[in-house]
RNA sequence: GCCCCGGUAGCUCAGUUGGAUAGAGCAUCUGCCUUCUAAGCAGAGGGUCACAGGUUCGAAUCCUGUCCGGGGUACCA
């Protein structure tokens, strides 16, 4: 096979642009954005413009003549890769890409191979995401596990895109939740030897609660006095190791733990508070002392500092983020529940009064997850412990499925998540239908290679002729472009869709062309094709943390 | 009351920057395994894109209003 020219899709756009954009300037027309997209409708071609419809105001005539006009230039000086250009109302220019340039491309994907897609647009560059984040009150619930794996595949999609990601955990270990639940296993404690005992308003009802004060009675014995550090310490730590391996169960390892304890002990606290009131943006009423947020343009003024002595969540949260702006990270990413997204403005309309830089800091939101169990819907709360743990929804459905389960949708969408539907039919869970793909193309390999068809990289790319072919190279090409958009939108459940289509396509092409023959030649080509496809789909199965069998 | 998110097929949801005939999966029907994995493929039925206006050459997409669901509006996190 002779060397040739690969032309990526993105440069045969920007050549494209480039030459409407000079018909435009012979034909004195303006010079508007326009889009070249992918057709919906193979009718119209493989790539089409608007071009014509955008001008059609400026110019007062008929979008479909414009558009005559425009195509009629460009076919005077028709690039190689481009067979033909057609205009169909009412006025899109269509252009129908070569053979040639598609089959090219094959050799393109094999050569960048596991990094086929990556963008470098985060080179040397550094990105935190904080996710999780939940106190240490209780076992991880099937709520959290949604931001969890969220969470865990921006970091991902941050990473793909060269990023240095540190992947951040906070949690608040000095309020009043650890403080009832340090006497909620103190109650236990004292139940479980016979003494009198109170059970604290607002306590902590789960039962792991009560094997935390046996586990305390075990290892400190009887003679705890009431107050004692050590119930807090000992439920902090049981339970965050509980909520650690159940993350780890999920492939999810946070690189950094910061709590809110630590911005007390080194005086951020302080000099925050004597920043904002050097602002005058801090006073006291009321006993309790508050943020004027009034004058940063909200609608009411918030509490810092309760009357009880103890702060609000702000205060701390504000302390914590001053800080992650101070460790100079590029881009600082958030994950926050619903319930969170009337808070985080105050946060950072309070750095902005102190000159912190901001910008760089990108909230996402995601809403609520409604388990559904016998069709009706479980409210969950960890204090009255009427929850379902993430712990046990891995052990019963697998990793793969549960991180599928919690990116397929869109993240400012509720997700419903039938746990019947998880558990009984888990056969028929999406997931399975992009892993079977992965799974059909290893095993055609084996099979080819069993039978002397060992896939050697020699091999010619024009026997790729068949349309599930063409559909299948289109689709992995647009890997790349997607990885930006990716990073744009931070929505991992684009890529859960295209991965999907992308099996979708595959399945059909091994419906319709048999890849291992006696044809070596054709069977070279075809092996070359489904290499590619394997690797696209195991760059975005590893992006989404999902395991790439090779037999199910 | 006010703020945020959502409303698309019977169900769960995609729909890129506003673009051409609104798509998948599940469920319901009809076909396809002597041939690389049938966890698959081919086909059928199924729609007032919540409703009403507006902007635009063009609206599921943008704007306004109404209705419905979720969340927030705490000196809870």
């Amino acid at each position: 096979m002779r060397p040739q020219f690969l032309l990526k899709m993105k440069h045969l756009k920007q050549q494209l642009n480039d030459g409407v954009r000079d018909a435009l300037k012979t034909l004195s027309f303006p010079d508007k954005p326009f889009t070249i997209s992918p057709s919906k409708n193979p009718d119209f071609g493989d790539l089409s413009t608007n071009v014509a419809l955008i001008l059609t105001k400026d110019l007062k005539r008929a979008p479909i003549q414009i558009a005559e006009e425009i195509s009629g230039i460009l076919n005077q000086q028709l690039s190689k890769h481009i067979d033909s250009i057609s205009v169909t109302p009412p006025g899109f220019i269509n252009f129908t890409l070569s053979p040639s340039f598609y089959q090219s491309n094959i050799q393109n994907i094999l050569n960048a191979g596991e990094d086929f897609g990556r963008s470098s647009i985060g080179k040397g560059k550094t990105a935190n995401v904080e996710f999780v984040s939940a106190n240490p009150t209780g076992p991880l619930t099937v709520g959290h596990g949604r931001q969890a794996v969220l969470g865990d595949s921006v970091a991902s999609i941050l990473e793909w895109n060269s990023f240095n990601v540190t992947r951040e955990y906070y949690y608040n270990d000095a309020g009043r939740q650890m403080r009832i639940l340090g006497q909620s296993v103190e109650a236990r404690y004292f139940e479980a030897l016979g003494k009198e005992f109170e059970f604290p308003e607002d306590g902590y009802q789960g039962d792991y609660i009560i094997d935390i004060a046996q586990s305390i009675i075990k290892n400190y014995g009887k003679g705890l006095n009431s107050g004692d550090k050590r119930f807090r310490e000992t439920v902090e730590i049981v339970i965050f190791s509980d909520i650690k391996n159940t993350l780890s169960e999920l492939g999810i390892i946070h690189d950094q733990f910061s709590n809110e304890k630590s911005f007390y002990d080194n005086g951020a606290i302080d000099q925050l508070l004597s920043d904002l009131k050097a602002k005058e943006l801090i006073y006291e009423s009321d006993g309790a002392t508050w943020l004027k947020t009034s004058a940063l343009g909200k609608d009411q003024d918030r509490v810092y500092i309760k009357s009880s002595g103890e702060p609000t969540y702000r205060l701390p949260d504000t302390a914590y983020h001053r800080n992650k702006v101070e460790r100079n990270f590029d881009e600082i990413i958030d994950i926050f529940g619903a319930d969170h997204a009337d808070t985080y403005p105050d946060v950072l309309a309070a750095l902005d009064a102190l000159d912190v830089p901001v910008d760089h800091i990108r909230v996402l939101i995601h809403q609520f997850v409604t388990l559904l169990r016998d069709g009706e819907k479980v409210k969950m709360s960890t204090r009255k412990a009427n929850f379902v743990t993430l712990e046990d929804l891995v052990k019963e459905v697998g990793k793969d499925v549960v991180r599928y389960f919690f990116i397929m949708r869109n993240m400012s969408s509720h997700l419903d998540f039938d746990l019947d539907l998880a558990a009984d039919q888990s056969d028929k869970n999406p997931v399975f239908y992009l892993q079977y793909a992965h799974a059909r193309i290893a095993n055609i390999i084996k099979h080819g290679e069993s039978l002397g068809h060992s896939f050697s990289q020699e091999f010619d790319p024009t026997l790729i002729s068949e349309k599930e072919e063409f559909t299948l190279i289109k689709h992995l090409m647009r890997f790349p472009e997607l990885s930006e958009q990716l990073y744009e939108s931070l929505e991992p459940q684009m890529l859960a869709t295209y991965l999907q289509e992308l099996a979708a396509h595959f399945h059909k092409f091994y419906g319709k062309c048999k890849v291992i023959t006696d044809d070596s030649a054709l069977t070279q080509s075809r092996l070359a094709l489904i290499t590619c496809a394997k690797l696209v789909l195991s760059n975005g199965l590893h992006i989404l943390g999902i395991s790439t069998p090779d037999r199910m």
